[in-house]
DNA sequence: GCATTGATTAACGCATACGCAAATAAATGC
DNA sequence: GCATTTATTTGCGTATGCGTTAATCAATGC
């Protein structure tokens, strides 16, 4: 019955492998890579490449460039910068948000998770694991905004930061601090403090985001 | 020399012209069109067109479903909440960031002509050229703000709510406050108070979702 | 010796064609 | 007469092919 038919379109596929490709580094930053030869790594022909590209395009990952083939887009820190101080306000505005909406304890479980997740991966110094679970919180918290474009806005966001994110993981300092605001937000929520909500998390991001762009000054050679 | 060659792609002919039908009504909200239907209709093969579908649906305009074509997305008030919130949020930081980068006169004079053509229009009670004014001025500061992602992510939002922007014009309130708004907002750049710009901006936007959103109720049967 | 122009080739834009999946209509069985 | 199944049609997903454009390299002229 549910005997896994493949529902899925090429274009489908395309676009999913084309992500990992790019997240995992084999596609590294600002490579080039023409159609044709994606089609034959992907086994299917240039058509649903090209409409991946096109999708991957729109979401900022990749740019088309004729007769150069697709390149993978380069982050600058003055990229990062900016996609930060998007995910900042988006984010800002979901916490404020989620906490005027007022959800019970139950409904805030998931939340609740992610941080204890990323407590407890910080005491294994398992970084990874803290990535993860840190990621797992902020798609929530978005999730919990109720906002459809700020879901997919955000979800993008985080797809450009994603090579960046897993690269200065190891050379960061610890996310001692980020617990503890991730703790302050939830209280924020849960007590239904729309305005402490959004003050604590802008504070949270625009920490982050200082602490990532002084990572990259002081590691100019990081190509992201 | 100049002869005027067509350098652009098909598929950029088609983004443009399908923008056109749908911001003009022409291609209604919620209405269907079959790719074939549509590439005949301007003149060129389904190629092109499926990849400008591509593109308009990454942008949130319209919607591919297998064998039903391209629908045309309808926005529900809850829609437009959700878009004025995502404006609101980026809009408020473009112009904290435009007050803080600090420009010279001359380098506002641009966001000044439309206050000013705002001013006038309002005057000769000419709701169309007020609605134009009103466009360009809040293109331009988020120009001023200097972050590309916002940019984008704005001119995405503005293109949605087009169409109910044009529906609503002739029914909404004279936009008297408006103009005090965003002359308020156009001396704290200019004085380099970027909080002051910040707050002005998000409650001159915030009021106006509230109008908006109150109209759209009044008006249920308008379909957007 | 350098520059400019022409030829060759690589890559893409677009069109067309084919096969399959889904929706609708028709027909048969109950 | 209604439901279920089958056939037909419609429309899309994917592939392929061709014409066009641009980049590279060589050759010739200055």
């Amino acid at each position: 019955m549910d005997g896994a038919v493949k529902q899925v379109s090429n274009t489908q596929r395309a676009v999913d492998e084309l992500r990992r490709l790019i997240f995992s580094g084999e596609l590294g930053a600002g490579s080039d890579h023409l159609e044709s030869e994606l089609a034959e790594r992907l086994g299917m022909s240039r058509t649903p490449i090209r409409e991946a590209a096109l999708i991957l395009e729109a979401q900022g990952l990749v740019e088309m460039r004729p007769r150069k083939g697709l390149r993978v887009l380069a982050l600058s820190p003055s990229d990062m910068r900016d996609i930060y101080d998007v995910l900042t306000e988006l984010e800002s505005l979901s916490a404020e948000n989620a906490a005027r909406l007022g959800y019970s304890d139950e409904e805030l479980r998931h939340l609740a998770t992610a941080i204890s997740d990323m407590e407890e991966a910080l005491e294994r110094k398992d970084l990874e694991a803290w990535a993860k679970a840190d990621d797992a919180f902020h798609a929530e918290l978005v999730r919990l905004g109720r906002n459809s474009r700020v879901q997919a806005i955000a979800g993008m966001m985080v797809d450009q930061v994603r090579r960046a994110k897993a690269m200065t993981l190891q050379i960061r300092p610890l996310p001692v601090k980020s617990n503890e605001d991730h703790r302050g937000v939830f209280e924020a929520i849960r007590s239904g403090n729309a305005a402490e909500a959004r003050r604590i998390h802008y504070a949270h991001r625009t920490h982050a985001k200082t602490m990532l762009l002084e990572l990259l000054e002081k590691y100019r050679f990081l190509h992201l």
